[in-house]
DNA sequence: ATGCCGGGTCCTACCCGA
């Protein structure tokens, strides 16, 4: 099973992106986040043609995620359950392909709004880490891939990248995340890069990919079982250096399932 | 200290991203 995440910046604006890489990397599955359009905008039509099914969680303007998959897979949810009512934006989309579930995941922000904004990306990732014990609880092997908005750790930011009170590496933030680990998820591309520099996002501005001023905020976390049949995971770093190219790079995780 | 890009939309100045 080879799947990867691509926070894509806006589908259409991306969508031959996509259709290279697809056609270059053979996925099973491809999840993205921030498709940037309703599901009847998505162009499903591009990627039928190279045998790509598309599951989609669109929203006018902002968000929206996106599974597209080789094999048949069944949707098991289309919204993250436990946010509160009229809290919902489309950052959420589970599947199962065969017996591996796996959850495609846009993880708020959290710098706009302010701290009703800040409180939004918090009460969203709690509303996770419920999904993530509930999924433990099935006893089935999963994986929950997407934009965390969060870097992990120091080593997962460039020095200068971001001040201290940017909400992707505030404490609270970086809580949420290892109360994912200590759940006993596994951080698929840091287990097996325990030292290295290996950014998913390099920002548009002040030349930030030229001078490797990247962030590591895409992340595949896996169950046990999923964990113990991991082979490989790496960013597509190649990704970035394209003409007009999304600000994040493709996540690759390989499981020998 | 600010804006630096780049996508979106109420089509054009503004919101959001990270």
């Amino acid at each position: 099973m080879k799947l990867a995440t691509w926070n894509v910046n806006s589908i259409r604006a991306r969508a031959e992106h996509v259709a290279r890489w697809l056609e270059a990397e053979a996925p099973d599955l491809l999840l993205l986040q921030e498709i940037k359009c309703e599901a009847a905008a998505f162009p499903a039509e591009r990627f039928a043609g190279l045998g790509y099914r598309a599951e989609v969680v669109g929203q006018k303007s902002y968000n929206g995620v996106a599974i597209l998959s080789r094999p048949p897979v069944v949707v098991r949810a289309r919204a993250l359950p436990g946010l509160a009512e009229g809290a919902e934006q489309a950052r959420y989309l589970e599947v199962a392909a065969d017996r591996l579930v796996v959850g495609n995941l846009y993880a708020p922000n959290g710098n706009s709004g302010g701290e009703a904004g800040f409180a939004y990306k918090l009460a969203w990732l709690e509303a996770l880490a419920a999904r993530a014990a509930a999924l433990l609880a099935e006893d089935v092997p999963f994986v929950l891939a997407g934009d965390y908005n969060i870097c992990p750790a120091e080593a997962d930011l460039a020095a200068g990248a971001l001040g201290p009170e940017d909400a992707l590496v505030r404490p609270e933030s970086r809580s949420a995340f290892r109360r994912l680990l200590w759940l006993g998820l596994t951080d698929a591309v840091r287990a097996l890069h325990p030292g290295g520099r290996v950014f998913t996002f390099w920002d548009y501005q002040a030349r930030a990919f030229e001078r490797d001023l990247g962030l590591r905020i895409d992340h595949a976390l896996l169950s046990p079982a999923a964990a113990e049949a991991l082979r490989a995971a790496r960013p597509d770093r190649e990704e970035r250096a394209r003409e007009q190219p999304s600000d994040h790079v493709p996540v690759v995780v390989e499981l020998a399932l």
